[in-house]
Order: C-alpha cells, then structure tokens, then sequence
RNA sequence: GGCUCGGUAGUUCAGUUGGUUAGAACGCCGGCCUGUCACGCCGGAGGUCGAGGGUUCAAGUCCCUUCCGAGUCGCCA
C-alpha cells in the first residue's frame, strides 16, 4: 500500500486533463446533487480539489464516511462543465476510479465547522487545536510566522549575526518576573529556572568576543496575560553586539524590519529609516504614552492653566490634558461610548465640550468652560466645529488617560488616522530611577544593565547630591510600531565600577552586585567591549503583521488566559513517586 | 487580587414587564434532486438555560453564593 501522492490539492489545473493522478487529503465537504452524483471536496495543505462522484460505486465509497475523513482518490484530471473562478484549481476536477481510507474520522459532529472555527469559542478552539489549525484562515497565520522567522533569520545573517543557542535550564535571576522553577533532582532543594530572557548570557558572549549575536529566542515569565501578551512563555528576536553605542542597534534594525513588514504584513507600507526618535518625557508629555501610535496625528495639550481652576471639581489642583479634534462629528451617543471606553481601560473618566460651528462652546463640561471660553480657544489653539476631550489628575494619571483618549478619538475619527500602515518610532532617554510605589525609595526604572547617560561621573555626582538621581537617563530604548511595544534594549553597562555605583544609589554594595550577577560581574572584570542590544518580540511582530487582535491567533499551540494548555492538560499533578524523586513535598494533590 | 462584560441545542446567538410546549441560523440524521462550489428543497432528532440556594401561584428572566471564559488594571522587558 503506499500513500504517496502524484500531486496535492492545490496544484491541477488545466494542463493535466487527462492525466491519471492520486491525490490525498481530508474529504471537507460533500454536495449530493443526485442519485449517484455527488461533489467532493477534497483538502490537504496546499489547496482544495473537487473530486466528482458519477457511480454507484464511488458514491458508496463516499457516503459512509464522515467528513474530515481523510482518504486518498485515484482518478482523471477533466475538465469542468462549469468553472469556478474563486478557486485556484476551479477549472478542473477529477473522476475517481479508487477511493481510499485513510484515516476514518469517527465523528460526524465536530466541536466546531472547521471552516468557522475562528467564530467559534475560544477555550473550545484551544481544547481542539488541531482541528483549528486545519482551517485555511487559521493556518496561515502559523505559515506566516515560519515565514516572518526565516526572513528575520536572513536578514540578521546577512548583516554578520551568528545565532548562538543559550542554556533554557538555568539560574534563577533576582531581578525582573517571576522565574518559572525546575527541580533538580541530583542537588535536593536546589531549582534551575527556565530564562526570562537570555540577558546575562548574551552579554557574556560579548565579553567572549562573538561581535554579533542574535537568537530567536525562547524565554519565559511567570506573569499574568494580555491579550498582546502571552503567558509562560514567549519568543524574542533577540541580539547584542559590541563595540557599538545606540545608533548602531537602530542602525541594523532599520535595516531588518522595514523590509519584512513590508513584504508580509497587512499593509505593504512602512515607516522608512530613520525611524523617529522621541524622549521618553516628550512621549508622556505630547501622545500620553510611552508607545505612541504616530498613525494618529492628534496630540494631547496642556490645560491645567486655563482650566485648573474653572470650578469643575474634578480638575481642582489637578493636572489638565486636552486632546483637541477638529471637524468632529460624532453623536453624543457615540461621545458617551468613546468616554465609557476610556474609562474601562484606564480607569479614569474623560471629559468634553465642543466648540461649536457658531463659536459657542457646548455639550459636556461646557458650563464650566462658558466663563473661560476666550481664554480656552486660544490657550488650545480652537477651531469652530472642534471636539475637545479632557482629562485629570496628577501628571502621570492626566498624561496616561489623555493617551487613552487620543487613541480611541484617533481610531473614532478616519480623518485623522492613516490606518493602513506601519509607523515605527524609538522612544529614548528613559529615566535610570524612579520612586518604587511600595517602597517609596529609589530603585532602578527597567533593569540595572543599562548605561547611564553620563556615566561614572554622573552617578558620582548623584551619590554626592549633587545631581537629582530621578533626572539621569539611560542608554535605555524602546521600539514603538502602531501603538505597540515591540521591543526595548540599551547599551549595557559593561565597566564593574559603573555598575557598583548604579548599585550603590539604590542602596546596593559591591558585594551584592557580585551576589545577583556573579558570571557577569566577573567576566567584566577580565576585559569587556562596550556593547548594546535589543530583543524584538516575535510574537507581538507577527501579530501585527497579520492584524490580529489576539496574540494566541499566531501562536501554533497557545495557551489559555490562566497559563494552560487545554489540549495537553497542562499543568497537570505528577505521581508521587515523581514528587519522591525530586524531594517534593506537594500539599495539593489529584485527589481534592 | 480589583473592575467590566459574558455563560441558553453540537456551534454561533435571540429570548419583551417574571406567564402556554424555550426559538433562529449553521451543523447532524432521513428523503428528493445529474453541474454543485456557503448547492437547493422537504422532513426529523437534538436543551440539567454553567452550578447551588432564595423570592414567587409561576424564574432562562429578579436576589444571593459559587464555578468558568474574555477584556482591563495590578503584575510584566
């Protein structure tokens, strides 16, 4: 018996006719149009072919099995009476002579039609996946990703990158998510942890002397999910290379990505190189975030001087952000939808008025606005038949929801918002320090690898009280597209001295930099190139690239909200004798 | 962990002020149909209304508890 096809589904067309062929794949659909006269669909991974059942014969061969059978079909290639245009192979179809099961499918109601199953629910969706991914629409989606991969892979290796597997049983790290643990069994009461990122060991390879390292990277992160996050884990695009400062790395990746969001994203046009750069007080300050959507071209203003103080309680002794649009036209049924919105996903409640076609200001706070209304049209920069939309509350609280606010009036209103395209922008200079909200003492903002700008000196400077520590930037840097985070990076610290006097000013010493980064500390203390990097989240590129509004619609086999896998039944309890061999005691067991 | 929305047939959903036997579409089963391609037509089966408790003459509908799912905030490079 042999199952091998002469040709697949997708490929007959005209220039076959008359050929003899066996073709293999899951019978999708069956149209009886008559005694003894019945369509087929054939399908496999390249496309569909119609199989025309004319004999008794062929149509017993048919009619026992359910659909999603899979079968092989020897036959004729024909030409069709009537064509079908819609379908690459809709010119032919093929007479079987030989109808072949494969596989019997044992079912004939599924979880879900296979060619809707994208409407279908999600946790029925990832329970049957592999019924899922044999929709067309679904798999294409995966096809991209391979595709999107191997472009990046290309372009890394042409401009010189050697990709460099490292370790995914490792140490766990202090600083960051949380780890995922693995127990050892040979060290009782000893774990490994899965990496939250190759971090430590891609820098280590810089002071090994690998000039240019890139990885597709897996890592993984014991955090809750978003619907652009996954959870568990997670791949990155991930590369450092040496003696090279930030323009370097948005060199090469200027380079890498236009291209390949070109080639295969959903809209074929993007930002060209070089890709703005914004500081990061300047993103809060102007878009209300700190990842920007530039396809939108309204801008959040300051409103706490001629507004602060118009009686409407909610902007007393608070920071005001306005978000001017002109030639709105919304209904107020959709105003109330737009700040609703707003609210859901920040938590904080937006305002407005309109300034109307005959200059009158009206609508929401118009009331409060009324008394200041000169001074409002020209502190704002008002046109007649403009929306504003505001927002209060302390700095970061006002900035953050206006930025929630620009969004939603940006993708309300199609004049001002381009939407069939890629923007990237850089957001630089973020600060080194903040304010931890716990702890309310000074701690590092992102991670402590990231050279300050200003170096040995500034920090020297801050120790001395000199310089507020709040006020010094990093070498620290985020790629923005669309509104979304792709990725953040830095130029690293790579002098021992340097880090112990970043450690130093969040209460740190010497010995505990040499505690939390052993490897990395020592081999900087034997010679160590200057070095930067970045690592692109694959992920969230590809979900972009194929639109889609959930991460888990280009992830082959993804799991659900709280971190399971619904097919596989992980996680799942162990047997005890597993438990016994890695000196587990585990309090929750299968039984409860 | 907080907040918002949701859970009704195999699937996606509708279900009015609490009121007769809980409906539709698709799917499934049976019949008809020789050019369909989301085939069409006729007929049929299929329901613990997520679960538990309560109010009521009467609950899919109202109240309480709880489980599950999605989104969002916290969290997360």
């Amino acid at each position: 018996m042999t199952q091998n096809r002469t040709h697949t589904c997708g490929q007959l067309r005209m220039e076959q006719v008359g050929e003899k062929v066996r073709l293999c794949g899951w019978m999708e659909n069956v149209r009886e149009v008559g005694q003894n006269f019945a369509f087929v669909v054939l399908r496999d991974f390249y496309g569909t072919t119609q199989i025309v059942v004319e004999t008794e014969e062929m149509m017993a061969a048919v009619k026992g099995l359910n659909k999603e059978s899979t079968i092989a079909v020897e036959g004729v290639v024909r030409e069709r009476d009537s064509k079908n245009p819609k379908q690459p192979t809709g010119d032919i179809e093929v007479v079987p002579e030989k109808i072949e099961v494969l596989g019997r499918c044992r079912y004939n109601e599924l979880p879900f039609q296979i060619n809707r199953s994208r409407e279908a629910d999600e946790a029925q969706r990832l329970k049957y996946r592999y019924l899922d991914l044999r929709n067309p629409e679904v798999k294409g989606n995966i096809i991209l990703r391979c595709q999107v991969v191997a472009a990046l892979r290309a372009a890394m290796m042409e401009q010189g990158f050697l990709e460099i597997t490292t370790p995914i049983l490792t140490a766990s790290s202090p600083e960051g998510a949380r780890d995922y643990l693995v127990p050892s069994r040979k060290h009782p009461g000893k774990f490994y942890a899965l990496p939250q990122a190759p971090q430590q060991f891609k820098q280590l390879l810089m002071a090994s002397g690998f000039d240019r390292y890139f990885q597709i990277a897996p890592c993984f992160r014991d955090e809750d999910a978003r619907g652009d996050r996954s959870p568990g884990e997670f791949y990155q695009l991930d590369m450092e290379m040496a003696f090279a400062d930030q323009e370097d790395v948005f060199t090469v990746l200027e380079g890498v990505l236009p291209p390949i969001f070109a080639k295969y994203g959903t809209y074929n046009v993007a930002s060209d190189a070089p890709f703005r750069r914004i500081p990061y007080l300047e993103a809060m300050e102007r878009y209300g975030s700190d990842k920007p959507d530039l396809r939108i071209d309204l801008t959040v203003q300051d409103a706490t001087q001629v507004l602060g103080g118009c009686g409407f309680g909610p902007f007393e002794g608070n920071t005001v952000k306005a978000v001017v649009v002109t030639g709105f036209e919304g209904t107020r049924k959709q105003i109330d939808k737009l700040c609703a919105d707003v609210e859901v996903q920040s938590g904080e409640k937006a305002y407005w008025f309109r300034y109307d076609e005959n200059g009158e200001i009206v609508g929401g706070i118009a009331k409060f606005v009324q008394p200041v209304k000169d001074a409002v049209v020209s502190a704002l920069g008002l046109e007649k038949g403009c929306f504003v939309g505001l927002t209060a509350g302390k700095l970061l609280t006002a900035q953050k929801t206006a930025g929630v606010l620009r969004t939603k009036l940006g993708n309300f209103c199609p004049d001002h918002m381009d939407k069939e395209r890629y923007e990237f922008c850089w957001i630089v200079d973020f600060p080194m320090y903040e304010i931890g909200e716990e702890s309310g003492e000074l701690e590092f903002c992102h991670n402590p690898f990231s050279m300050p700008n200003g170096g040995l000196e500034i920090l020297k400077k801050a120790a001395a009280g000199e310089v507020d520590p709040l006020s010094i930037t990093a070498y620290q840097y985020d790629l923005v597209c669309n509104g979304v985070e792709l990725s953040s990076g830095a130029v690293r610290n790579h002098d021992p001295e340097i880090m112990i006097e970043a450690f130093r000013l969040v209460r740190l010493g010497e010995e505990d930099v040499k505690a939390k980064f052993p490897a990395m500390y020592n081999a900087f203390c034997y010679g160590a190139p200057p070095h930067a990097g970045i690592a692109p989240g694959v992920d969230r590129m590809v979900m972009l690239l194929a639109g889609e509004e959930s991460i888990r619609e280009i992830i082959p086999f993804p799991m659900n909200k709280n971190a399971q896998d619904l097919m596989m039944g992980a996680p799942s309890f162990v047997t005890q004798a597993q438990l016994d061999e890695l000196n587990i005691a585990c309090t929750k067991t299968e039984e409860e």
